[in-house]
RNA sequence: GCUGGUGUAGCUCAAUUGGUAGAGCAGCUGAUUUGUAAUCAGCAGGUCGCGGGUUCGAGUCCCAUCACCAGCUCCA
């Protein structure tokens, strides 16, 4: 903890120094903010100059001479006016100083003729600052907020010593090997088409597959559970929406069918499952014994995301999600929470993604009304009974403010992707308005008419972004039980086809039919490199020796050669390992 | 949506100051029948993302648009 924050001064520094040579070399830039972050550090700038590659270099080499002169770094403190008069050509500074509440310390930093409104802390001297690499110049929006003007921001990375950073630097090109986006057309699991558009990929026999068989495991691992399937259709009546709120608070995002101004009637393609399966609810009164009411669904949903937000199979505008509602009285709220948690849970660690992922209490934010539906004692009740049971089940989170849904708080599950950014993978969500808002009720024990609470869950998310997570997880080589081609087949002559066919049969008898044989008239050195490219577990390589032992010579992806073994034994051999989802 | 970048054959990339679009791999056809990273020969494959414009002439210059990539914003 303590060489991460000196860590995290450094590149704070860094960023210090960067923005030094950015002023040196481009005087007229006015600074926003420069932070460090956890990869590294960045500064915003606002210039009519747009930085390209070269001018990085640039910057770089100038930061080089800047470490080189060895400046001292002086705090010193100022009160406001003055602090003010010192910053009054730099716009952005003096919006920060005019924000900063009454009796709060006023501090800069300065090295030579440089200096920054900054809180601090940072190293003495610049020369420190000596392992160090810009990466990348890009927009963004002073304050993240789009209504802001958009700055120029440069992302760079430091650390202590060049040893570290030269590992950092491989690390990101190593990460990029594994991006799904590029790994995931090259194993031909998905393409897009400019002619269907953007966010809408096309699942390849292989991506499909794996989709499928994902799909499957799912299904039945939520209905040995207690969930109960149900296929709602892909869309409603524009009343539905309005019901539910989403007319209200989430019309941009949807594909609406027809022109509301001269249509009779107006549809939309479903953006979320929720008020589609509240009908199945709905669908006759129900008493306190029907619940708790567990209603799962493979949803497709459609999202008409801005242009700018598509991203592979991680962003789409079209996606499929493993999709779930609970019905349940007060009393049972906290067990089935758990319950829906812990399913998220067991498929993620099945999954192997369990490890790389966080956990984030999403609340509302109380001043951006605008968002939400209910009021501040909805929203306090609804938050506070899912604090309770979060505190109970001793999940460590982190609270994300204004990142609840319009109608009520999550727990997200969030992963990372190759590229470092963060994205929610899983969601449970606990809603006590819709129920209301539908005319959803159940007769209690004591005969009185009530609301369920609604629970809105995830088990391993939408199938398409998990996939993604799952290629670069397994850099592309996804483990046996869900690989889309579990064994190769290959024979080392045409005369031993017979046999090999006869093997793929028993395979098929066994109940494996993931295989594929490939008879291409090639050298066997090359059938073997091309298996290898498409990341196949099991390659069973068949020559005179095998066929006259009734046996297979056998390749493992993890193994290697594991030598020739009788066909049953090698049947037994993957049963097992697919068996029990082996990693 | 915003900022920046990129679009030439299925993939990876060439194409001098604007002057007849090339190669390797993949594919197809034949030959080869092979034991662990590339067997030989031949063939085919491209309105240079799409649409305008400038020019005698545009892959190359200009405009517009679409798609892809990174970041911002937004989100499962």
């Amino acid at each position: 903890m303590e060489e991460m924050n000196e860590l995290q001064t450094l590149r704070h520094s860094a960023s210090h120094v960067m923005a030094q040579a950015v002023k040196r070399l481009f005087p007229d830039v006015k600074l926003a903010i420069g932070p460090a972050i956890d990869t590294g550090f960045y500064y915003d700038f606002d210039t009519e100059h747009t930085f390209t590659p070269e001018d990085l270099e640039k910057i770089e080499a100038e930061m080089k001479k800047i470490a080189k002169e060895n400046l001292k770094i002086e705090r010193f403190e100022l009160p406001r006016d003055e602090a003010l008069e010192l910053m009054k050509d730099e716009p952005y500074k003096t919006e920060l100083i005019t924000e900063l509440p009454e009796g709060e310390v006023i501090s800069f930093y300065k090295q030579d003729d440089f200096t920054d409104l900054c809180a601090g802390p940072h190293i003495k001297y610049t020369s420190k600052v000596k392992a160090f690499k810009l990466l990348s110049a890009t927009g963004a929006y002073w304050r993240g907020n789009e209504k802001n003007k958009m700055l120029q921001r440069i992302y760079g990375t430091a650390f202590q010593t060049k040893q570290e950073l030269e590992e950092h630097l491989e690390h990101l090109e190593e990460a990029k090997k594994r991006d799904h986006n590029k790994l995931g057309r090259e194993l031909e699991y998905f393409t897009t088409s400019d002619l269907i558009g953007q966010g809408l990929p096309i699942m390849l026999p292989k991506g499909a597959r794996v989709l499928q068989v994902l799909q499957r495991w799912v299904e039945d691992e939520e209905q040995k559970r207690g969930w109960q399937l149900t296929k709602t259709p892909f869309m409603a009546k524009s009343d539905l929406y309005k019901l539910s709120g989403h007319w209200g608070h989430y019309k941009e995002g949807m594909f609406v069918l027809g022109d509301e101004e001269t249509d009779k009637e107006v549809f939309a393609l479903r953006p979320m499952t929720c008020p589609f399966q509240y009908q199945a609810f709905l669908n006759r009164g129900r008493s306190y014994r029907d619940l708790p009411m567990r209603l799962n669904e493979t949803s497709t949903l459609f999202r008409n995301e801005a242009s700018g937000e598509m991203h592979g199979l991680i962003r789409v505008r079209q996606f499929t999600i493993s999709e779930g509602h609970l019905m349940c009285t007060p009393e049972q709220l906290e067990d089935e929470f758990k319950g829906c948690l812990e399913l998220a849970s067991d498929m993620l660690k099945i999954l192997g993604l369990y490890e790389d992922v966080s956990f984030r209490f999403s609340q509302w934010d109380p001043n951006d009304r605008e968002k939400y539906i209910g009021t501040q004692e909805q929203w306090d009740e609804a938050q506070g009974t899912m604090e309770r049971i979060l505190k109970h089940l001793d999940i460590p989170y982190k609270i994300g403010i204004g990142e609840a849904a319009f109608y009520g708080p999550k727990l997200d599950i969030q992963i990372k992707n190759v590229h470092g950014k963060e994205d929610t993978l899983i969601t449970i969500q606990i809603d006590q308005m819709l129920a209301e808002k539908f005319g959803m009720e159940y007769v209690d024990k004591d005969g009185a008419k009530k609301n369920p609470y609604i629970i809105h869950r995830t088990s391993i998310g939408c199938y398409e972004r998990t996939l993604a997570l799952l290629i670069e997880k397994y850099a592309g080589a996804l483990p046996c039980w869900m690989a889309p081609v579990q064994v190769k087949l290959m024979p080392i002559a045409d005369r031993h086809l017979d046999y090999v066919n006869k093997v793929k049969q028993a395979l098929a008898d066994s109940g494996i039919v993931r295989v594929e044989i490939d008879d291409r008239s090639e050298k066997i050195g090359y059938k073997i490199r091309e298996a290898q490219l498409e990341k196949v577990p099991y390659m069973l390589i068949i020559g005179d020796k095998d066929i006259e032992n009734n046996a297979v010579s056998v390749r493992s992806r993890k193994d290697g050669d594991i030598g020739s073994m009788p066909i049953d034994e090698f049947v037994v051999k993957i049963k097992e390992e697919i068996e029990t989802k082996a990693k």
